[in-house]
DNA sequence: AATCCACAGTAACAAAGGGCACAAACTTAG
DNA sequence: CTAAGTTTGTGCCCTTTGTTACTGTGGATT
């Protein structure tokens, strides 16, 4: 873990908090596919990723959900972290999307590290900013895009993310993500694939060339 | 300005902040509908808002607009704030939609108190969370919602920001904040009125009961 | 082999929203 | 007053997306 830590966040934080890091967070290696942050739970610890990558998703009153964005390695959830500062739920989900090992850190330790390291204060101040530009993303495609194109960008960030050209998801998985419908999400893919940018197989997409 | 700044942000600021921002600050008094930031500018100081409202929005490659939220008293842009902290262009256009005034601190000032002033540091960081939950909601908004139910809840904001029941736009600007069509918010309107919800006038809508 | 089931393909239809065209009402400049 | 411009109302049609229903297929189970 010491290793892991060093390697992904020497380059932001001082020694002695990478110390305080060791002793104070929990190392936890969850499995793909399982939620680690639920909407409406009280969050006591934010997680930093170490390796993997996490979705998070919004969900409305009817259940209906939407994929916001990933985390990857380095990253943390700034929409968790205000959450804690301000005492309220967790207003997303939060699912690994691949393998992922990360160190919980509980929210009293945030705080104080706050006022005692500037590298803990920038860096929490740089998620904050990535996470607002990520979201601003995400409002541009909701916004100016139709689901063509939607799709084509979800496809290409899931190779990225996963780092496999093979998607390995039902076309209902990725409808959920996109907030639209599986006949929907089949008819787009079918023309994709007549474009020869894509193989549709049973259970997993080959990307060919989006 | 020394009784404004302190009616409204002496809860958050301790008395050598307020000193300093009255020192280094800059007031301005910018009436309604003038552009405070661009995309694309690079920002040299950040607003405090003493009083008035401001709309901020997003735009796309083709110049289609759509609005993210409105700051009003005792805020600050937190998009804003991180491209200062970036060092990058403004991704968002801010616009007075009503008569407003407003303390500019530049950018250098504000690093610097995020060391010095446990408050200024408290008051960022809430900035950041409110707008990250408000840009929330605006994703709720257009993934979620239909434009009857999207426009209701725009006049609403709109009444409450401007405190006025009468709304002086035309449809055709209604229609760029959405990010729809003029026909299509003069239809919506339609039903509203005939649903006794609102009456509408050249120039101005008058709100009954939304 | 028979059955079941999850997944995908497809047609047909429905609904929401956008675009165009034109008319009517009102405002402003000359 | 007249002409020109702005704002709004409305009919018609199109595209995109959503819905329903049915089919086929391959894999798993027994």
């Amino acid at each position: 873990m010491k290793e892991e830590l060093l390697a992904t966040f020497s380059n932001h934080f001082e020694q002695p908090l990478i110390d305080e890091i060791l002793e104070e967070g929990r190392l936890m290696e969850v499995p793909a596919g399982e939620t680690i942050m639920d909407i409406g739970q009280y969050i006591r610890s934010i997680p930093l990723l170490l390796s993997g990558a996490i979705k998070v998703l919004r969900e409305d009153e009817e259940g209906d959900e939407l994929l916001l964005y990933y985390l990857e390695q380095g990253e943390t959830c700034s929409v968790t972290m205000a959450c804690c500062m301000g005492q309220t739920k967790s207003e997303i989900r939060a699912i690994t999307e691949t393998d992922t090992r990360l160190v919980m850190v509980p929210v009293q330790k945030m705080e104080e590290w706050m006022g005692k390291y500037k590298g803990w204060r920038n860096y929490v101040f740089e998620s904050y900013q990535n996470r607002l530009n990520e979201l601003l993303q995400t409002v541009d495609s909701i916004a100016f895009k139709n689901l063509d194109q939607r799709l084509v960008d979800y496809l290409k960030k899931k190779v990225e993310v996963t780092n496999d050209n093979q998607i390995r998801n039902t076309h209902q998985e990725i409808a959920y993500d996109l907030h639209t419908s599986r006949v929907v999400v089949s008819r787009l893919l079918k023309k994709l694939e007549k474009m020869k940018k894509l193989e549709l197989h049973r259970n997993y997409i080959q990307i060919v060339n989006l």
